[in-house]
DNA sequence: GTTAGATAGTTGCATATGAAACTATTATGT
DNA sequence: ACATAATAGTTTCATATGCAACTATCTAAC
């Protein structure tokens, strides 16, 4: 007993993800881009050093589900233009330690709060129990996805 | 005012948005790109014109919200596969009407149900309230996007 | 009716991407 | 201790992508 026999692309969650998702990325990348020349990978790999500095580039990589060989350019190119830092680890000397440099603490420090903004931005036509549930409903959809993507 | 001043991705929409549809992207991919060699654009151009046949390739693009490049060259394989077929417009010579072929049509009613079946199996972490609120706020906060994208 | 500007679609080129192979180091089994 | 397998990270190569320039056709203004 299936509730949908035809396929309506305007209905269809995967799809209208995507174009919600697609527009956010454009929007944000747009403003970073033009003020820093920041990819939308090289961000991503400075927003979780910002937040957790010395980590390895494969856990930035797990962090942010990207691949590991865009986590590694990413990185090159960020140690090039000096907004990271890179160490040696103490144990494991396959492991590099990556942390923002100044430079590069100095531009997270004023993305953040454009990133913010621009969420809010686009938040601002959701009332708080919507917020909620959207909230709620992310993560669920996350583990259901998770979980499918292992079957 | 305020409400956050840090930025934790885990946190953040248009992050934890990317993770849910890239998850959800690839689970799908994956099902019709091993089966039948189709590509992500390949795909939605066989979507919008299995639901609306006689397109023309700007009018895809619009729908689909894909570039007129990857359009075109979507285009250009299916019709190498002979997955769909191209008309001329009565009116207007630049313009080409897009259709699937029989061969196409074939493989949309295959894909078709298993896009749904996916579907409805990461969807079924949600009750039907939950459903409803995400599907209305995906639509409340496309729309707030595309705002914020043309200011 | 002719010219200037718009639009549909394609192509060239430079860059982005990812799978697979590679190097270097560490962990494990014997 | 030594061989084998696993892991971190980089590089190679083939493909995907998108901007800008292009061709062809259509529209509008005069």
């Amino acid at each position: 007993m299936p509730s949908k026999q035809r396929l309506v692309l305007d209905e269809f969650l995967p799809y209208r993800l995507s174009i919600v998702t697609n527009r956010a990325s454009a929007a944000i990348a747009l403003h970073y881009s033009k003020r820093f020349g920041l990819s939308i990978p090289e961000w991503r790999v400075m927003a979780v050093l910002g937040e957790t500095p010395g980590l390895s580039a494969r856990q930035v990589a797990e962090r942010t589900e990207m691949d590991k060989v865009q986590v590694s350019r990413a990185v090159q190119s960020l140690l090039a233009a000096k907004r990271l830092t890179r160490g040696a680890d103490k144990d494991d000397g396959r492991v590099a330690r990556l942390s923002l440099s100044e430079r590069g603490l100095a531009i997270y420090r004023e993305v953040v709060p454009l990133a913010l903004d621009l969420e809010r931005e686009f938040l601002s036509v959701l009332n708080a129990k919507e917020r909620a549930a959207l909230d709620a409903t992310l993560t669920k959809l996350s583990l259901s996805l998770n979980r499918l993507r292992k079957a």
